[in-house]
DNA sequence: ACTTGGCACTCGGGAACACAGAGTGCTAGA
DNA sequence: TCTAGCACTCTGTGTTCCCGAGTGCCAAGT
């Protein structure tokens, strides 16, 4: 149904779509991509691409362009990633390497993704789920009031503030540290609950309430704070762009960490560096964008997810190119840290 | 000059524009707003008003729209602050409230503010300037590694890991730590130069290598993080909004820490709780658009600043009102942590 | 001295219209 | 199976025209 020269074509419309964001005609195509065949024959290709759903035209009289169907074609049979510039490499390394902690690794990383790909960068702050805790602080407030501070093999830092049910005084909370240490330094943070379940009847009654309290909060920070964060970057990008979707429905999703989450998608369990690409209407969440996201992290040890968004008409091949690239020099500066 | 009429003329000016968005001329104006005079007098007035340059008209037939000087004038001595609803107060309460540390006041609180302006509201990170030591720690990550922890009074957390000069036992870690808080606990962030200055001097010789590399780091982690975080929400609200400046200018201003910082301005020493409003060409980073900011703090510890930032043509008595109440609640909030 | 009604003037924006140009589908011939 | 030619259909643009809102000014009224 769809020989060789059908998909040349079909490559070529979306090329050309991409670069000039107007309808492209037979007549142009058959110049600027050396075919070798008039405008005629393209014609008759293009009416059969149509027929198949690959491609529509806006209006009667108008060039084609580009159906989700289409670009999603052109992204598995007829395109391949493009790899980055060495120059940019290097301004990746350079611009990574200067990242002093977590929190500067990440924001560091979305920007330059926005950058590079001059697109809504979109980054997951990696999971605790299998990083292991390194040390668990307690530091008395007033004699009501304990900071609870979870450090993670992974540089993350997680804090709060833990109201007690009665007055401890500072050696007891010393001691409970000690006992929380003793009992979760370098254990993933999945088997936490398990281990801290039975605690509270090791430990003499009187620092029962107190420690329970405790606990409670360690949980739900570990629940709540589960691959929840993500940050987004290079809005300014989208002033240029037009979605069939508005404006503000998409700036409105980048604030809305569920919807960011769930555009990210989930990272398959088998192939997790492999790359996700949703186009426009496959996309459930936000329909009229494009996402491009890949899982990231060092090793075997996958952490988390980072992405971008456009609009449906974008240049794939460069879009994947970088999100891979950048995704591998995050998931190196993590495993070196 | 500007006689009693004139000045209910241009309130009543500025009032119509900012609900209609639209050019209001003098027929509509004698009409909506009692002003018991005919609108041939207002359009004397109209033209006295624009002579002083407090009101343009777009083109020669087409209504009157206030000027940057007009609005300034309007703010100043035509409007009050709008005070908020009841429902609206308890609103805030009840989600300000509801925040577990400090990361989610910020967080809750410039959402908060966004919803309520339906602009772009932006908050700064409590300084670190005034707030004093709570605790420090040093967590070995490994013999050439430690991760600096420093935790303040106000519940800030920050985190960096330090690269050794030479590998050191994790006794010596303890040891460094012990001296370290011994040294700094409950003091002034400020101070902190001061009372490490000597602090090699008086340590074995073995361990003066790595203590100089860690003090050096948290010397660092004090200067560069100092009121330096400011985030931002509701940019969706900048969908329907024009500016006279490009979107995207906007948007790139947003993402631009430094920019936003000087948009949100200083805070006057003398009167720190202050309203500040900066109007279009007034605002001489982002013109075009308006800053309505405030200090923000518990009692005379004045910690940071937030705002919102809109279209010149904006409501400011009912802005300036949320901004100051979304302020004294936060400020409340804090106080209590 | 201010206010008011009347009046001529200006200009933006929408409707109606024509037109050129790009692009198509179809058919007949190589 | 490809190509050339041809008639057809649109959109977008430029032009013209006209309506109406709004103004400024002037002369009369209070």
């Amino acid at each position: 149904m769809l020989d060789d020269r059908k998909l040349a074509v079909l490559r070529a419309i979306v090329e050309d779509y991409v670069s000039t964001n107007e309808p492209v005609g037979s007549k142009a195509l058959a110049e600027r991509h050396n075919l070798k065949v008039s405008p005629a024959t393209v014609r008759n290709d293009m009416a059969a691409l149509e027929e198949e759903g690959y491609i529509t035209q806006p209006h009667t009289s108008a060039g084609r362009v580009p159906t989700d169907k289409g670009y999603r074609l052109f992204v598995d049979r007829l395109s391949q990633v493009k790899p980055l510039s060495s120059a940019e490499r290097r301004a990746i390394e350079t611009f990574l390497a200067g990242a002093v902690d977590l929190d500067d690794v990440v924001t560091r990383t979305v920007r330059l993704l926005a950058q590079l790909t001059r697109q809504v960068a979109v980054v997951q702050y990696p999971t605790l789920t299998r990083s292991t805790v390194r040390h668990v602080e307690l530091v008395p407030l007033n004699d009501r009031r304990v900071m609870l501070v979870l450090i993670t093999n992974t540089g993350r830092v997680e804090q709060r503030v833990v109201e007690l049910p009665e007055a401890v005084e500072d050696a007891r909370v010393a001691h409970l540290r000690a006992v929380l240490n003793a009992c979760l330094d370098g254990c993933g943070l999945t088997s936490v609950p398990d281990l801290v379940a039975d605690l509270p009847e090791r430990l003499a009654p009187e620092d029962r309430p107190a420690a329970v309290t405790i606990l409670s909060v360690l949980l739900e920070t570990l629940v709540e704070r589960h691959d929840e964060k993500i940050v987004f970057a290079g809005a300014a990008n989208l002033a240029g762009a037009d979605f069939s979707v508005g404006l503000r429905d998409v700036l409105e999703a980048l604030e809305e960490q569920v919807v960011l989450m769930r555009l990210l998608g989930e990272t398959s369990t088998d192939t997790p560096s492999a790359l996700t690409v949703r186009i426009g209407s496959e996309n459930p969440y936000l329909r009229g964008t494009s996402v491009v996201a890949t899982g990231y992290g060092s090793g075997d040890n996958q952490l988390a997810r980072l992405g971008v968004l456009g609009p449906t008409r974008m240049d794939y091949p460069v879009t994947m190119g970088a999100v891979r690239a950048v995704a591998r020099y995050v998931s190196q500066i993590l495993a070196a840290s």
